[in-house]
DNA sequence: GCAAAAGTGTTCGTACTACACCCATGG
DNA sequence: CCATGGGTGTAGTACGAACACTTTTGC
């Protein structure tokens, strides 16, 4: 019935950063545009012997040449059978962090016109991209409540004064300083360091690691990571 | 560079049953096989003009005839690059529910060769349908502590005991017959009717429904179903 | 009156909430 | 000595956990 089918099948990442209080987001300009071309998520079609993924990370290494710390499917956008003017395509999104080392490194060698968006400055997108990136938000949010996956937006050492800001901006909620800080330690899966931080002002920092031995170990045993807010 | 992509896109369909404390998942057997040939979740391609979902109600309706209460994308999988032999198949995998009023209904008409397995009696699958079939009990299993979704596996009117030994069977957790009461109730998304259980021992026992429109109202006003056990 | 399942209340402990003051440093 | 952010403790409350007896029916 539908041997001769014609569909193609793409890949898009949604890759954010954070830095100063502000969640970025990864945009490409598009190649085939002329001057004003919309602004894409990064992503292409895959190829014949290659895996999703390998074709996500194909695709990224290409386009922006960054390398990412967290990584998963976020989900496969195919409803619209005109999504792409040009051909039928489904593209199966993925979603990625990056800590915020990534973000100040200009669109690498060959890479395209790559560019990190402020994400309430994200222009209008391409195809559906819009709809995708929103449904990248709603993963993020929600699983910044029940995964360690805040710590893939830091650095390898970072105040708790930023982990704090981070969960604050991006879920937008005020958090308690003391109870959010309580919390988090009482899961034991952050660690002070010996280091304190480049001061601006006010008493200096403990810098603290996320160790990720310990919290893949507490998995093990049933422990559930979860922050809750008021 | 991928111009000539030749990939095929599919969609399977994992559909759970739920009956006298037994979960069940629908299987069709495969057409092309000769009489040895494996069991298979219902799905196939998807046509050039015909969205994903339409896709998968279409197969479904096609293989077996039955109509879902619960349906949402669940992942797609297409990192086996040869999880088909016979093409390169990308397959996005549907997850439903439906309730015990299906489970007995043979299968229909012009469906192929549909059945009803008992979870643990489910055979070799064919292509990675095992996988698939796993992640989709762990959503299951997921999603029944945090969305009221054990409700589209029982009929329309229940029993408080039923509902219990749902979530007792699917979750293989003991749970406390009281407390388990007093917070589905404490919701207020249930609710008594005028009848009773057409009772085979014991004390006769109030049927219960489910009150969707209220639930959805809640929902709006930040409301979150969440079940917790020991 | 006995077996079988339904229905119900209380106590206890833990975990979340709310909240305010002192500390260390740089300028 | 002042401004700036860092660091900490306590009391109240609410929710989940544990737990056992009574009720209604059929036989």
């Amino acid at each position: 019935m539908s041997e001769n089918q014609n569909i193609k099948v793409a890949v898009d990442a949604i890759v954010f950063g954070y830095q100063n209080n502000q969640l970025y987001v990864l945009l490409i300009q598009q190649k085939f545009g002329t001057k004003d071309s919309y602004w894409a998520l990064p992503g292409g079609l895959v190829q014949n012997d290659e895996s999703l993924e390998d074709a996500v990370k194909r695709e990224l290494k290409e386009e922006t040449n960054i390398s990412v710390n967290y990584f998963e499917q976020l989900f496969t956008f195919g409803d619209d059978v005109f999504r792409d003017p040009r051909n039928r395509v489904i593209s199966v999104a993925y979603f990625a962090l990056v800590d915020s080392s990534k973000l100040n490194v200009k669109a690498d060698s060959d890479a395209e016109n790559a560019q990190w968006f402020k994400i309430d400055e994200v222009p209008a997108l391409a195809f559906d991209h819009t709809i995708i990136l929103g449904k990248a938000m709603e993963r993020l949010k929600a699983k910044l409540t029940y995964e360690p996956i805040g710590f893939d937006l830091l650095p390898k050492v970072f105040l708790f004064s930023e982990l704090e800001n981070l969960y604050c901006t991006i879920l937008e909620k005020e958090i308690d300083r003391r109870n959010f800080r309580k919390k988090i330690l009482s899961f034991e899966i952050v660690e002070e360091t010996d280091h304190f931080s480049p001061l601006k002002s006010g008493r200096p920092a403990k810098l603290f690691k996320f160790n990720k031995q310990k919290y893949n170990a507490l998995l093990d045993k049933g422990f559930h990571f979860e922050i809750k807010f008021a």
